[in-house]
DNA sequence: CTTGCCAATATGTAATAACAAATACACGGA
DNA sequence: TCCGTGTATTTGTTATTACATATTGGCAAG
């Protein structure tokens, strides 16, 4: 059983270039959404519904921008942002291929947490404490705030179709803390802040692991000391200004986080 | 108590720019490596040394190509580069400003290997299995190829220091599975993969937490159903084709994993 | 028949130009 | 004094052009 060494001996991957002239046709040139953006959407929208198939050919590039009349950077910004969300991939000199419809499928079918948001089940949120508290050292540092200023805590039970799904603990910044607990049992901490305005820009999340303690697990409906998934995180705004931090612990039957990773 | 309603009462962001005339000079002009790389790459290493400290604003970029004899969109993709990795924001009108001094490392392609042996620890591999297997179906289709095709299978265990860090499952195609046990006991998956000719280019992950099987607890050195966190990963070739599976699960005290998410 | 080279193809990098849109600040009027 | 407006500033979008470089495949020479 001596293996060739190619390490692709499938996929055929058919030579001929998709024809994408009537998926692309007819955009939006008022200048509402930009050009690139309408393009791109309409590419991820023929891969999902398989009108680009996987491991297809996209025509190259400059042949497409003339086809349906933008410039080569234009269509090629567009073709990137689907190069960085992993579902097409390009090599000079060759071309520019589908990576995957297929696969993408499966993985999302095994996360419940796609299922649930998508999929149309009721959420609904108990809030569980609601409180101004001193910032604690991490907690300040966290947010860029003195040691000790006043922080709205709050400890949300998320459920999904009535079922435990995650215990949410957030602090807000002086500037956010008059947000009420009526507000968050109905729209979602982070509906709340859009509509005040706050454009939140770039997060750091860390994903980890340990056993639920015995005050979660009742809430959760799991036993203590089973294991939970956690994600802790910190939300920046336009001027760079933390916005929001969350520690929560998931159910880790009923929630993973999926990610696609690009190698540029 | 009553909070001003402006989200950011904290920060005075200095409005003045900070000069980078020293950091951006005397670029490799004989066409090497990307211009845009190299001026992200200054750049990256200014904000990691402080030169360019959190909060402080760069200067337009107009200016800033002019300065250092760049066009706008070479300068303006350097930004960008680190917009996306979450290390600047800019806003339209107002300018670019740096978000965060703190040293966090990209969730990249990468292996735990490379990762740790990156920061200084040293690790070693015990390969506990190592035989060619039927594909599961759930293999053979995540590795599209037909079930029941011969694929490589390894089991080792991670250790840092001595200290066992995680237990690796990995499936391997066929036009791979001639990699030794030796091999993967000195280098590392990827290093191996890499030096054959094998290019990475998406990956996609999913992170989830369970318990430790009794099987696994021992290998660890934790309790049977102690927390472990766990990453399932495919990776695809440039090509398109998979390239590897692998199964991970991690000693949670040791491990996480931190993503920086952008807006855009 | 094999090997090496060359040309065609496709993406990668870079410069230049022009206009659009959001923001902030200063100025002026009520 | 306060508020609104206009203007300067800065990033966002798009087009055009040129050349560089990786890859593939065919062709020719050995």
């Amino acid at each position: 059983m001596q293996a060739d060494s190619t390490p692709a001996d499938r996929a055929p991957t058919d030579r001929t270039p998709i024809e994408l002239g009537d998926v692309l046709h007819d955009l939006d040139r008022t200048g509402h959404l930009p050009l690139y953006h309408q393009i791109a959407t309409r590419l991820r929208e023929a891969i999902a519904d398989g009108t680009l198939p996987t491991g297809s050919r996209l025509e190259n590039e400059v042949a497409l921008a003339e086809r349906i009349g933008v410039s080569r950077p234009t269509m090629r910004r567009a073709i990137q942002d689907l190069v960085d969300r992993g579902l097409l991939v390009r090599r000079r000199g060759v071309g520019t291929q589908v990576v995957g419809a297929r696969v993408h499928r499966h993985l999302e079918l095994s996360s419940l947490h796609e299922d649930l948001t998508r999929s149309g089940h009721a959420t609904t949120t108990q809030v569980l404490r609601h409180e101004l508290v001193p910032a604690s050292p991490a907690v300040a540092s966290q947010l860029g705030i003195a040691p000790g200023a006043p922080v709205l805590y709050i400890r949300r039970l998320r459920l999904s179709d009535g079922v435990p799904l995650a215990v949410l603990e957030n602090h807000l910044p002086p500037g956010l803390s008059d947000i009420t607990p009526e507000q968050l049992e109905e729209q979602g901490l982070y509906a709340i802040l859009r509509n005040r305005g706050v454009s939140m820009r770039v997060a750091r999340q860390t994903i980890g692991a340990r056993a639920a303690t015995r005050d979660e697990a009742p809430l959760l409906g799991i036993a203590a000391g089973a294991p939970v998934l956690t994600m802790t995180r910190v939300v920046f705004d336009d001027s760079g200004a933390s916005v929001e931090t969350g520690s929560h612990c998931y159910v880790p039957d009923l929630y993973t986080f999926e990610i696609t990773l690009v190698e540029r």
